[in-house]
DNA sequence: ACTATATGCAAGTATCCACTTGCATATCAA
DNA sequence: TTGATATGCAAGTGGATACTTGCATATAGT
């Protein structure tokens, strides 16, 4: 639901780098990666729950596949926030 | 220092959004205008500290002007979002 | 100098949030 | 079915954070 308190964590973050490197990790593939490649400690259920969020926020879309879930990235949300506030085209007097 | 976190807050962001309104407010314009226009309920000081959050994150500037302080927007933080996490030209598969 | 205005600092509180632990469920392979 | 893999649910805990209260500082006007 929250865009903004979904981006408001690190972790959550980096997961969405991730998904944009490579997109359609499951759960375990994100785990491993964030262990190895972004130096992340943290608990399966830790990044679960990180996904959670991100998927309540509508960043991240989900799709089960047998006993798998392959999360996608779904960045359109984040459009709203440069809409809201335009970084072009205001002169500061 | 972290715009991510800046952004979390709903009355930081409504902050920002009466700044992109009328720019170069002072705090007790700031404060007024969210109580009577924006229906936010808070203390001159959590006011403060939230301008101190958003000064921090690079979000907003600051220019004393006698006993008064002038806030003004300066958004350019916000772009490296849509940097990091363009939203176009991402094909789903 | 004195008062009022505008802001700053600091400590205390209460809520929220990230993270863990333990157990449960579901799918695949033998 | 049995065992292994992949994920889900739920309660508990520690630390962060939004907010308040009280006092202090600085500028402007008289």
């Amino acid at each position: 639901m929250d865009v903004y308190r979904a981006l408001a964590d690190e972790t959550r973050r980096v997961i969405l780098d991730e998904l944009t490197a490579r997109d359609g990790q499951t759960l375990f593939e994100i785990c491993a990666t964030l262990m190895s490649r972004h130096g992340v400690t943290i608990s399966r259920q830790g990044i679960s729950q990180h996904l959670d969020v991100l998927e309540a926020a509508g960043l991240v879309a989900t799709e089960r596949r047998g006993r798998t879930k392959l999360h996608f990235l779904t960045p359109e949300p984040l459009a709203e926030i440069s809409r809201r506030w335009p970084t072009t085209g205001r002169p500061r007097p």
